[in-house]
DNA sequence: CTGAAAGCGCTAACAC
DNA sequence: GTGTTAGCGCTTTCAG
């Protein structure tokens, strides 16, 4: 690997000049910019990012940090985010949490000791106190940390509360909710959204909400139970699509027809939603979207360009597949 | 930040021993030990990882180059490898080449920059040249680049032997392969093992092969023409799981009935496949552990501890779902 | 317009 | 056992 040295004696200048033309800053005579770019091919030279980030003390380098990218909600963010990470010549990092604090802290802190620039976190437990004193800029994806700290979501109360009025349209009488844990803001959001559509309802009762964890099987299981315990529920609002699909199995494991008998609809717009069948209707986010925004954002952020919206909140739009029965009150 | 000078003046002591306490190696007495760890505690310093890259010509950093996240069959396989690099605390970074060369030089050569350590890479294109000359740790991953050089993959040919043995097995009379792109040894290898068990069949006709891209649409495209030509056919094999619910759209769409006209079994058994209904029959790949193999491997190539087998290649089992008609011949 | 030199924070000889 | 010091490869004052 040849190094500055090697490009300043080829060329017949000083190391100054060469991290002059590298750099393109500093006023630097035609002829000698000629012969250093020479020197550069001819070495085949490429300078050494280390070192650079050592003086800098900026490393190029954003991370990503989200739950799991094994859950089909994540892979398309993260792809997102590393699309805008690659154009503008930055270096993407993945990190999985699992959802613990610990292992978030533990990339916070191993990444900032790498100059890190900055990080994308998709978290429900970190706090504002321990990215103020991590003093590298985050922006909040998904999951919103702080009114006061730059965030990208979506219109998860809104979203909610159409997903419901879009069954009861559609002649739903009974309409329950798989909700997402508690502690995530967007599944609290989602929740409420439903909430404050039916909760006046004469039908209503406590029962029609029920956890499913944002998972599939414990929201096949959820569901089954629902279902059980009140037949005459007709349309299911579902946290997300993950979880829609096990709401479908489980009324396929119970001999409901869907749409005929029950209506679901998901949130959130991801494929898989599109291979079942009947394939799913849901509430879609434009996740990538949502994912280059955060990174824009953040590479913003780093790179000292103000913002408009720190906050910024897509709205969501309703995907028409298979799983609502279609037809008025 | 607090450096290394700033933790010896706190401690009464020089660099070099602070040096020495943080890497554990040399002597230094307990009693100074002490005042040491006590003063980085009280600092609460982080050594600075890329002075340490600087100094040492590496970085701690491992790259998975693989064709798109956003294909369910990659997270998984990404996910093993970000364990494996967390446990050994090595940071991972990931990069989508969407199969072209040009991107995957690009990464190659971007993060070579910053002292990679190695690379993991899931590539038809790259050359023993590129790697060679990289000058770089690489494993291949899924996908061979040259026998000479350290891979994981699976058995393609005998599984895909097994699945046509278990479709004729179970009574189809005509069966037909979508396959992946040919220029991806794996969907080579897996054609191979079709063809060399149908082609001496009396029903065996050229046409029952045909290119899905490894892609649900083009695969449900495919299948479509497939069965229009020959719709005595009643069994497929499918290069892969996504082309195989692809395969399971295009005979809903049809109106074939899976399993009772058309046996369909897949290969990978990523879990997009338990979501289809019915279910889809495959031959399973142990896609994690393939992947942290494939870390493993890397890493001890990378700290120089001899691997007993550089090429290693896992077997596959079939997992019976519901996409195949059971019953003898 | 160009070069000399200091320094980013750390490690590893080499002295003592 | 511990300290001094010379780099790792680069950027950026500061002179000239």
């Amino acid at each position: 690997m040849a190094t500055i040295r090697d490009v300043a004696k080829q060329a017949g200048v000083s190391v100054a000049t060469v991290s002059r033309v590298l750099n393109s800053n500093g006023y630097v005579n035609e002829d000698t910019r000629v012969k250093v770019t020479e020197a550069i091919k001819e070495l085949n030279y490429l300078p050494n990012d280390v070192a650079r980030s050592l003086f800098k003390r900026r490393s190029k380098m954003i991370g990503l940090i989200l739950p799991d990218i094994t859950n089909p909600f994540f892979p398309e963010l993260a792809r997102a985010v590393e699309d805008v990470a690659n154009e503008t010549e930055y270096t993407f990092v993945l990190c999985n949490s699992d959802n613990q604090m610990e292992k978030e802290q533990q990339y916070l802190t191993a990444l900032k000791q790498k100059y890190i620039d900055g990080f994308i976190v998709v978290s429900s437990t970190l706090t504002t106190e321990q990215v103020h004193e991590l003093n590298v800029p985050v922006v909040a994806l998904d999951r919103i940390i702080s009114p006061h700290m730059p965030s990208v979501s979506v219109q998860n109360y809104e979203g909610a509360q159409e997903a419901v009025q879009y069954l009861m349209k559609n002649g739903c009488q009974k309409v329950a909710h798989i909700s997402g844990p508690d502690y995530v803001d967007n599944a609290h959001a989602r929740k409420q959204g439903y909430l404050d559509m039916v909760r006046d309802k004469e039908w209503y009762v406590d029962g029609l909400v029920v956890d499913g964890k944002y998972e599939l099987d414990p929201a096949k299981e959820a569901a089954t139970q629902l279902l059980e315990k009140y037949p005459d529920v007709d349309g299911i609002f579902v946290g997300n699509d993950l979880m829609a699909v096990g709401v479908l199995k489980a009324a396929e494991a119970l001999g409901i027809k869907v749409p005929e008998n029950l209506s679901i609809i998901g949130f959130d717009g991801i494929a898989l939603g599109e291979t079942t069948t009947p394939a799913l209707t849901t509430m879609a986010q434009p996740i990538y979207d949502v994912g280059s925004k955060a990174a824009e954002l953040l590479i913003n952020y780093i790179e000292g360009i103000p913002s408009v919206h720190s906050n910024h909140s897509f709205g969501v739009q309703i995907i028409e597949r298979e799983t609502v029965k279609k037809g008025g009150v």
